[in-house]
DNA sequence: CTTGGCACTCGGGAACAGCGAGTGCCAGGG
DNA sequence: CCCTGGCACTCGCTGTTCCCGAGTGCCAAG
């Protein structure tokens, strides 16, 4: 039914199709890929393919086009990932050698990806959830405030001002903190509200009040705020790409947090690739678009996700060659700060 | 030669403009706005706003469209900033109102104003050279590792990782500490280079090396980071704007900082509104757009700038109105926390 | 099963005409 | 002196028509 020559017809479509953007042929497609056959058999397996679903025509006698399912087919079974080449990758390790905290490290990394594929690059923050407390501060400010000050391993850092219940002196601030970091250091950060349930009672009774404001702060806002920061670059590549249909619903799903992080947020092993091709995306204003993602992570735990946004016709070997090398580099790069 | 009743003329083409995005022709403005003239006679008005440049004509017979030279005399003579209603008011404070800390406080404004104008909205982050210095924290990560939090009373909050030349202990990580609260607290960030100049002949010799590494970061990374941060938001009204024309270029403009530093830079008064209009902007892939900025603080310093970014064919009294009073509010908002 | 041939379809570009909004100019009137 | 109505003119826009050619589906022969 599928048989060899039919994938490698599909194959030829779809490399034509994205590169040249335009319905593909018959004949087309016997002279620039030498099959061995002539345009009437492709004729005949075009219209087999068509006939499940690979492919159609946006317009009776015009050239075959891709469907969403012919770029899945293609994907899974047709292509495979194109490593960069030397140049590229060398760019990206000194680019992103640069970087001095975890901010510009997000930040150059979804610049790169963004110039790198020319697309529009989505990056997600270490997410707090799967990280682990390095050291929390406490920093008095005034008499009844203090500022709180969460370090993780990944070195991200969470703030926030805190109104106390009681005045407090220095020394009780750094007996807090001393408490404070013997039970939360190196614990993750989702074990954080069993370590310190019973902290309250094994504190002097003066001491509780506080100490009790400062955990609901803890928990509530910097624990269990899941809301996972998501950065994006390269609009304005959407614009060059010409599907100016639908660019405004690309845009307002870019600036949608929630719509980003169901992007990314549906999660494969780390460091295997996902790809959602147009009508497989979770929201409307985004068929027509593909997505290509990996997870990052130090080690091999995954901390995160990051991936690139196209029109559905993308050069997918490309691209994902691309994901997974940034993906890779920013896991090492985190991984040796 | 621009007597009053040209002056009306002029207004009236640039509201009428405004709201249809079509040349007026004098019919259209004889009808639509009792000028208590005929349409010949707005023609010979017409005529000599043309010759002067301030409007101009597209094709032969077609209507009149304001040129950038227009809109300025229209800014600056002709309207006057048209204030917010009680409701957009109290949804303004209202929704600042729930930011809970500086972070959050700049993505809330970025995006209302973005939501309010329905243009492209751009905030900086208030300005760390402009600010003072509230407490200087360091946390020992490692015997040779530590890091450096800096915390200014706009409540931002710098961080950095510092290798230490020599191994450390707690305890003169707190005389350190302690030395260096005493010289910075409330100090200008500006000032920060004096303040410091002579601290490590003050300090005991075995602290010199290490003092004197983590002088250079604060300088370096902290106090004479320039660059500030600035966010946009509200890129999918650009496409719903119908000038497609360019906006490519226009995306191209938002994602450089050194553009928006430049648009936003050059600073006026405080909450003095500054609008640069079309060929006006340092920038030549901002043509065909506007720029309305001012100045936001807590009490009488400005601490930093926003803005509204739009087509030259904006509803300037509108814009003003709403970049005025968010800028306003923010202040207050900074202020109180 | 493959291939060449052939009739058919239809999107898209070029050429063209008519409409109508808008203009500039001019002569007459307050 | 300025305003006004009238009038001829310009020219972009829209709808129509026509033609071309790429591409197809089908069929009969190898």
């Amino acid at each position: 039914m599928v048989d060899d020559r039919k994938l490698a017809v599909l194959r030829a479509i779809v490399e034509d199709y994205v590169s040249t953007n335009e319905p593909v042929g018959s004949k087309a497609l016997a002279d620039r890929h030498n099959l061995g056959v002539s345009p009437a058999t492709i004729r005949n397996d075009m219209a087999a393919l068509e006939e499940q679903g690979y492919i159609q025509q946006p317009h009776t006698s015009a050239g075959r086009v891709p469907t969403d399912k012919g770029y899945r087919l293609f994907v899974d079974r047709l292509s495979q990932v194109k490593p960069l080449t030397g140049a590229e990758r060398r760019a990206i390790e000194t680019f992103l050698a640069g970087a001095i905290d975890l901010d510009e490290i997000v930040t150059r990394t979804v610049r790169l990806l963004a110039q790198l594929t020319r697309q529009v690059a989505v990056v997600q923050y270490p997410s707090l959830t799967r990280s682990t407390v390095r050291h929390v501060e406490i920093v008095p400010l005034s008499e009844r405030r203090v500022m709180l000050v969460l370090i993780t391993n990944t070195g991200r850092v969470e703030q926030r001002v805190v109104e106390l219940p009681d005045a407090i002196g220095d020394d009780r601030v750094a007996h807090l903190r001393a408490v404070l970091n013997a039970s939360l250091d190196g614990c993750g950060l989702s074990n954080v509200p069993d370590r310190v349930a019973d902290l309250p009672d094994r504190l002097a009774a003066e001491d509780r009040p506080v100490a009790a404001t400062l955990l609901s702060v803890i928990l509530e806002s910097l624990v269990e705020r899941h809301e996972e920061k998501i950065v994006f670059a390269g609009a304005a590549n959407l614009a060059a790409a010409d599907f100016s249909v639908g660019l405004r619903d690309v845009l307002e799903a870019l600036e949608e947090q929630v719509v980003l992080m169901r992007l990314l947020g549906e999660t494969g092993d780390l460091s295997e690739l996902t790809v959602r091709i147009g009508s497989e995306n979770p929201y409307t204003g985004l068929r027509g678009t593909s997505f290509v993602a990996a997870g990052y992570g130090a080690g091999d735990k995954e901390l995160a996700r990051l991936g690139v946004l196209g029109p559905t016709r993308m050069d997918y070997p490309v691209t994902m060659g691309a994901v997974r090398a940034v993906a890779r580099y920013v896991g090492q790069i985190l991984a040796g700060s």
